[in-house]
DNA sequence: ACGCTCTCTGCAATCGTTATCAGTAGTTAA
DNA sequence: TTAACTACTGATAACGATTGCAGAGAGCGT
């Protein structure tokens, strides 16, 4: 009700404000234990935001995701969270991948917390030139960029991650690959489809573009790719979806077509879905892990924080693999009587 | 870099800060125009720190919850986090399920918050008498008990939704009903139970105690349950599971099993999980908005924190509703031949 | 007794804002 | 002309903590 402020413990005890506040910040005090129990029988709690004030730091990293309900963020939250232990708190806030709200918020934490971990959506989300006047570091997570040597960075390995799904197909046997890709302005958008690219040039795979369909990383952008997909004339036999979200939208599309995974389509998701294994078949996806990531990105924070250190910006890549379950098969298993997508010849041309 | 303050702001213009102070919370000045450019040159930040010092306001309110992690409480955060809209920050808080660092938190919360809005794990995290030592104002989300009357809560129609599945499985001819229930030290758990056995003494179904497994609302918890479950010598026709953890976890033990949903086997899951639509066969749950709980929650903080209101406690109750997917069936559907669980004729004793 | 270190103390300034208060014009009313 | 009102202003005291400073004792060696 009424607050309680350290002149109330000071005069109780019948000592200064500045003897109580030693006494908080650990130093001997001779009245140590008459201090102790004025604390707890008035329960006085210091105030943060006078300390706030008075030291300039908060204690505080906020982490800015575009969506906390998308579990894969939630992970990142959640690493970020672990790895602040005790220290720092962490202030969480959605942006639902509203630019304006980025700045906006952006705004609004100055002075409240010390730095912030950001994982935007796209790259021009908040303008480049906007970041050096917020007054606190920022790291980035699975983004980068021109002024990516400004600012420390925890990126995924994308380009592998691409790599090894085309592998995968490839060893099986496919050569009617597409990807259902992000968007293009984002940094895993770019570089996942630079990676699928890449491998299938490796491969000598005729590049078809009609097998690069652009989509949103959002869960109906998957079910419209998916589908523009099934409805070429000559569908492909394998599928790689460049986000979780998409892959579910992409797996509903596949149901609702009455196509069989994997028998009549091979198919991998880049990152990991919660109940991947309750699918049926069990989904194979490209994976990392989403809470180290987090985690790396606030132990990145925590080491820029600390004045003792003047580092150069910092860029750490996570790893990938290929957790291979059950979507996956070879091209051939299927005989071409009643599929609903081999209306081709398996050449093409 | 350099903090630039409110007074550099006004010596630059020529004027006192109580006149650029004014301007920044919308009073008419003379020098507007002057001050609204050097706010923009000096790249001006009002510090979140003094503003919440002098005026004991914070606009910022934590949503604590057990596991960020669990797409459940992603969505009472994002329902919380539009509710709060342009006036209050939310500030996230993971408690691991860990009382320690409940109390640790709700600590270190003081000055730092306007109030808290809290899903607690169990009944008896936080000592119900601490409560009234932090100094601001908490509403619960799901959890009830003895102390209620003090703190405002949203809860949702636990006794409702078990009742409703199990209706539902006895419309289906069933009477070997089972429950895998959260722990009774919570509140979800020891109504969702009550629901439970309420609907079954309606219909006159012997209680089977064996059919009641109390598990932990994790995801391993359900399996073992369902394990056990499965094991009986005179195993259920009909399953409700009092979690989305549990749930998952169930199906994992019921596809390790080979048993078929819903032939040999109907389920439904307290709480929606996301993909339940792509599950073979889609799953049979009962559900509720839970974003609008998070959401009203939120709006009940904020009403609380109005001054002018004086409100009693608020109790708002979240309808909940059965939704009816493929999970679920008669139990003569199957013959019995092949059947993994159906080992007993179907009319007990 | 004297100086010296050591440990602890209280005073007071300070952090960046906002709110109170007492002005100072300028306008209008009588 | 004076009074009253309006519309703004600047100086200053808070808000609740931390910290630099000077000083008070205590302990010790000479």
């Amino acid at each position: 009700m009424t607050t309680v402020t350290i002149t109330q413990v000071a005069e109780r005890v019948g000592v200064s404000v500045a003897t109580v506040s030693r006494f908080l910040s650990g130093n001997n005090v001779r009245e140590e234990d008459a201090i102790r129990e004025a604390i707890a029988q008035l329960n006085y709690r210091p105030s943060a935001a006078a300390r706030n004030l008075k030291s300039g730091k908060t204690s505080t990293i906020a982490v800015i995701v575009p969506d906390i309900a998308n579990p894969f963020f939630a992970s990142i939250v959640r690493g970020a969270e672990k790895a602040a232990g005790e220290k720092f708190m962490v202030l969480l806030v959605n942006t639902d991948g509203n630019p304006n709200r980025e700045e906006r918020i952006l705004t609004q934490l100055f002075g409240r917390v010390d730095g912030v971990i950001m994982v935007p959506l796209t790259e021009d989300e908040v303008a480049p030139t906007a970041f050096g006047k917020f007054g606190f570091p920022i790291v980035f997570v699975d983004r980068i960029s021109k002024e990516s040597h400004e600012f420390d960075s925890v990126l995924v390995d994308n380009v592998k991650g691409s790599r090894l799904a085309v592998e995968k197909f490839i060893a099986l046997g496919h050569t009617r690959i597409a990807m259902i890709g992000g968007p293009l302005d984002s940094t895993p958008g770019k570089l996942r489809r630079d990676g699928f690219h890449a491998a299938l040039k490796k491969a000598k795979i005729e590049n078809n573009p009609e097998y690069f369909v652009e989509a949103d990383f959002n869960q109906v952008g998957g079910f419209a790719a998916m589908t523009k997909l099934l409805d070429l004339d000559n569908p492909p036999t394998a599928v790689l979806s460049a986000n979780n979200l998409m892959t579910i939208g992409a797996l509903e599309a596949i149901k609702s077509r009455g196509v069989c995974v994997p028998e009549e389509l091979s198919f991998i998701g880049f990152d990991d879905i919660e109940m991947a294994t309750l699918l049926v078949p069990p989904l194979t996806v490209v994976s990392r892990d989403v809470e180290s990531q987090g985690a790396e990105a606030m132990r990145i924070m925590i080491n820029r924080l600390d004045p003792n250190n003047r580092l150069s910006p910092q860029h750490k890549m996570i790893d990938v693999k290929l957790i291979e379950r059950g979507s996956c098969s070879n091209p051939w298993l299927w005989s071409s009587k009643d599929s609903k997508i081999d209306q081709g010849s398996k050449k093409v041309k």
